[in-house]
DNA sequence: CGAGTTTGACCCGCGC
DNA sequence: GCGCGGGTCAAACTCG
């Protein structure tokens, strides 16, 4: 194992109690870093974000865009046409880990995995299972390092953590340590 | 038995 | 119009 320890190199507010953190992020044995501009590398992923500088700071402020979630489109066979195509915000950042699956304190459920071009690994989709939380997520391991796992979270949770975080706000505080940095 | 996963089918948008 | 790729659904299945 490598790194026990996330490190947010623009992370200097927004860090308030676990229950409160509108991002999602937190690995106990990740290495999560931020990646605004890569010259290569996964640039389509990045290209569904608005923000030219992806950081800390904007996605805890993403609250604020929950709202446009009420025109999702969903029927039970196929979507709804016609209607002002809002797009969701989505927010995409890279995780250095072993595990696909970076427990954040949300409960998950998977719905979905599909075959990506130009990657030999597998994308997982996954839902928020609490009530009326549309969020998703997207998990994907790099094909050129695999020990990288790149997380797009499409929405923002408008609820609380689910799951007892002890061990969470325990990887809080150590990230507090190293945004101090 | 309920909650979550697997997996093939289906739908849709987009480029040619 | 067609084919491809991405995203979602839902039935079957697994697990606690």
């Amino acid at each position: 194992m490598e790194n026990h320890q996330a490190i947010f190199p623009c992370s200097s507010s927004s860090t308030s109690s676990a229950s409160d953190l509108s991002l999602n992020m937190v690995n106990s044995h990740a290495y999560t870093e931020f990646q605004a501009h890569k010259p290569n590398g996964f640039l389509g992923l990045m290209a569904n974000m608005d923000a030219p500088n992806l950081r800390v700071n904007d996605v805890s402020q993403g609250k604020s865009f929950v709202g446009t979630e009420t025109n999702e489109v969903k029927s039970s066979s196929g979507k709804k046409k016609g209607d002002t195509k809002i797009r969701k915000p989505r927010y995409a950042f890279q995780t250095r880990s072993q595990v696909d699956i970076l427990d954040d304190g949300y409960r998950w459920r998977k719905y979905g995995q599909k075959a990506v071009k130009n990657n030999k690994f597998p994308r997982s989709y996954y839902r928020c299972t609490h009530q009326g939380c549309n969020v998703k997520k997207q998990v994907q391991r790099l094909s050129k390092d695999e020990g990288v796992v790149v997380t797009t979270y499409d929405g923002m949770h408008s609820h609380p953590i689910e799951k007892s975080t002890d061990n969470f706000e325990h990887i809080l505080s150590q990230m507090q340590i190293y945004s101090a940095f």
